[in-house]
RNA sequence: GCGCGCUUAGCUCAGUUGGUAGAGCACUCGAUUUACACUCGAAUGGUCGGGGGUUCGAGUCCCUCAGCGCGCACCA
């Protein structure tokens, strides 16, 4: 027996070292693997591609958790002999990673992006994203991620550009991709465009107020924002509404707060008689519904508003910010004895994700995906093709309910907005001389400008399972991995992502990126408080694996873990872990002690029965790991181990050996190190670097644990 | 408003097709020059949120009510 027994086991002094040796080995790679005989070449591929963090600073508990879920499925099949292949890398981010630095420029130098200018700022960028980066990098390896360092990519690379810009030719030629002036969701404070995805709605107070434009005006209406309504054309009543049929038609002129108005009277379905007064005022420039109203009823689309959110109107209005505009509006109309009434409601404002901006809707120039429309030779809109799989079972999500909230998603789901105001991403391949365009790749010849904006990062993300694999080159790897086997990923961006990447690869290959969609949830703490740096409740993946060790956070963020569901997460369940490890440490040293020397031996018929108790744990746990149960998988290993194999089969062998039966005895011997043997295994894909290191001094050859067969699940 | 989920031991959670309620932690009592104190043994603890139904049998399936959480929409 190895001296290394006779002390604690030491996760500190070994994890480094075992994952040196695990990139050392190249087996991280298949192609290593076919190479040196351990895979078939012909074997059934497994693939997985890592949801690429954000290069915006360091890894939290939640890809801990995600990254400890991948590698148990990632290393128990490359154990079960399939061929493979779980690939890395990190996500540019642009908005997320473009506000992190600009706060820090602003903060630390008191400059805006406009002061630096487009060069110097991506300038910056580009070095935290490479710091970020690096980070990232390092500490992936301490959770011991097996993933093939030899193809890793970064979402904003050159061959993950090339994708890029090739899928955003394709879908403009197919006319999925326009660019139109439409309403967006303008966020004033990140002076960009965002995705409704990436708003967050707040309930707050407001006050609903009822008014009229002008005293000869016939209708009275209600807003909350009354400070649009200088930009309003219209007043929209329900056609069944018997109280203004007589005004429909109609046009009134007004003076609204110095600004002139012209009002047309319409009739419209959308408009809720029950609410307020029954009849809208109509502000097509700043609001999605009056912008349709505007359009079933040709009405000009006054902007009263600017990017600053402020206004831009003739008189005393002009240039004041929305809120000021709006008290002095509300001042007016009560000296001009307009207001009629004034109601405290709550209502949900929208606000941005990202900068906590009140979203301002405002018309503006971008690019779109167009959901609905058919796809030119499919026969189905892009909204079908994110449908279909799902629908037909090609693709599974777990937990199976999450299936209903994606339809339904997809039910509301309008058309994209692709196109971002910020420096710090994929530019649009779009390029512009006169009236001339070209698009995809940038046109030989003098004079030509490309489009200003980049692309949300969501549209680079979606490419993801297939630009990491070669695409649009029609690599080896795009033939044998493609459709990954696996996407494990959060349930907060199922949205965001995964309907993004099943709607990418429906259009761009005709196929589905993933078989299986398994969710997590969110990691808290042990309050079942969201971990955040404003409440200073963050477990650091890094501190927890120095303290405890890697093995001992997997096992803690695993056992007990559905998809789909939140997990929290203590020091102490991440200790008890800690424990585990030891003790499978001290049952190594028991066992190594005991059978020094020992011989081949017949089992005893008790023995066998244990050995066949192993063999249907074995079953158990592959079939529980195979449809994605590893919470469970995990639990009965770490029962087995602990409470079966040390507390009763140890103990009793303890008498055994200090008893007369010989035959017994070497029964027990075969027995115990053939249980420890085939227990590393099944613990290895959960624990790996305790399990390879207890491995070094339990194998009869030369061999890495991480790539020994998976034991046999039948006797 | 529409939809989804949760409610099981003091706490955190499992419970795969319906077949005598489980784990970890905590607590209580006890052991101990032991492979391991990063230990072991034992004990306590649940009318599975309420009500109704299906069934020989329901934590599990159906209906209903309540509380909590989440998503989407509306938000004039």
């Amino acid at each position: 027996m190895d001296d290394k027994f006779l002390k604690p086991y030491d996760p500190k002094a070994t994890e480094a070292r075992i994952y040196a040796e695990w990139e050392e080995s190249g087996y991280f790679n298949p192609d290593q693997m076919i190479k040196d005989g351990l895979t078939e070449a012909s074997a059934e591929t497994y693939s997985i591609v890592l949801p690429p963090p954000n290069v915006t600073g360091r890894l939290h508990m939640g890809h801990a958790l995600m990254l400890a879920v991948e590698d148990v499925f990632v290393r128990t099949k490359r154990m079960q002999g399939f061929r493979t292949l779980w690939i890395p890398g990190t996500d540019h981010a642009a908005i997320a990673t473009q506000s992190v630095v600009e706060k820090d420029i602003m903060k630390k130098e008191g400059k805006s992006r406009h002061d630096l200018g487009r060069e110097e700022l991506l300038r910056r960028i580009g070095d935290f994203a490479n710091e970020s980066h690096d980070t990232i990098v390092s500490q992936l390896k301490v959770m011991g991620a097996s993933l093939d360092w030899s193809r890793e990519a970064f979402t904003l690379d050159a061959p993950r550009t090339k994708a890029v810009y090739t899928v955003f030719k394709q879908m403009y030629d197919a006319g999925l991709i326009y660019r139109g002036n439409r309403i967006v969701n303008w966020d004033p404070k990140g002076q960009t465009t965002i995705s409704d995805d990436e708003i967050v709605h707040e309930e707050r107070k407001g006050t609903l107020y009822t008014f009229k434009y002008a005293k000869d005006f016939p209708i009275t209406i209600s807003t909350t924002r009354p400070e649009t309504k200088v930009g309003d054309v219209a007043v929209a009543v329900h056609p069944d509404d018997t109280r203004y049929a007589k005004f429909v038609g109609k046009t009134y002129e007004a003076v609204f707060c110095d600004v002139p108005i012209t009002v047309r009277i319409v009739a419209d379905k959308e408009v809720d008689p029950a609410f307020g007064t029954g009849a809208l005022g109509v502000t097509p420039a700043h609001s999605q519904i009056d912008w349709e109203i505007a359009d079933r009823h040709d009405l000009p689309r006054i902007p009263v508003i600017n990017e600053y959110a402020k206004m831009t109107v003739e008189g005393q209005l002009n240039g004041m910010k929305v809120g000021e505009a709006r008290s002095t509006v509300v001042e007016w109309l009560r000296t001009e004895g307009l207001l009629e009434k004034e109601e405290e409601v709550t209502q949900n404002i929208s606000l941005a994700e990202r900068t906590s901006g009140v979203i301002e809707p405002l018309p503006k120039l971008q690019w779109f995906i167009d959901v609905n429309k058919e796809i030119p030779g499919r026969g189905k809109s892009l909204k079908q093709l994110m449908l279909d799989p799902v629908k037909d079972g090609r693709i599974e999500i777990i937990p199976e309910h999450f299936d209903k909230t994606y339809f339904h998603w997809i039910e509301n789901l309008r058309d994209w907005c692709i196109s971002r105001q910020i420096w710090y991403g994929h530019r649009v391949p779009v390029w512009y001389r006169g009236e001339e365009i070209v698009v995809g790749a940038a046109p030989e010849g003098e004079g030509w400008v490309q489009d200003e904006d980049t692309l949300d990062t969501w549209f680079s993300s979606g490419l993801w399972t297939f630009s990491t694999l070669g695409w649009p080159e029609e690599t080896p790897e795009l033939v044998a991995y493609h459709p990954t086997a696996l996407l494990e990923t959060g349930y907060d961006i199922l949205f965001f992502w995964v309907a993004r990447m099943i709607l990418m690869t429906g259009f761009a290959l005709d196929t589905v990126p993933f078989k299986t969609v398994y969710l997590h949830g969110l990691v808290r703490d042990a309050q079942g408080r969201k971990m955040s740096k404003s409440l200073g409740n963050n477990l650091d993946p890094l501190e927890i694996a120095d303290t405890f060790g890697a093995d001992a956070a997997r096992m803690a963020l695993i056992v007990g873990n559905t998809p789909g569901t939140d997990t929290r997460i203590s020091e102490d369940k991440i200790k008890g872990y800690k424990n585990f490890a030891n003790k499978l440490w001290n049952i190594t040293r028991y066992v190594l002690t005991e059978t020094e020397g020992a011989k081949d031996a017949p089992l005893t018929e008790t023995d066998s029965a244990v050995r066949e108790e192993l063999a249907a744990l074995a079953a158990d746990v592959t079939r529980d790991i195979n449809e994605h149960r590893i919470y469970m998988a995990a639990e009965k290993l770490y029962h087995f181990a602990w409470h079966r194999l040390a507390d009763e089969l140890i103990e009793e062998s303890k008498t055994i050996f200090t008893g007369e039966d010989e035959a017994a005895k070497a029964s027990r011997k075969v027995l115990l190190l053939s249980l420890l043997t085939d227990i590393l295994k099944l613990l290895h894909p959960f624990m790996p670097f305790v399990t390879e290191e207890i491995w070094k001094s339990v194998r009869t050859k030369d061999t890495l644990l991480m790539v020994e067969k998976w034991p046999a699940t039948a006797v």
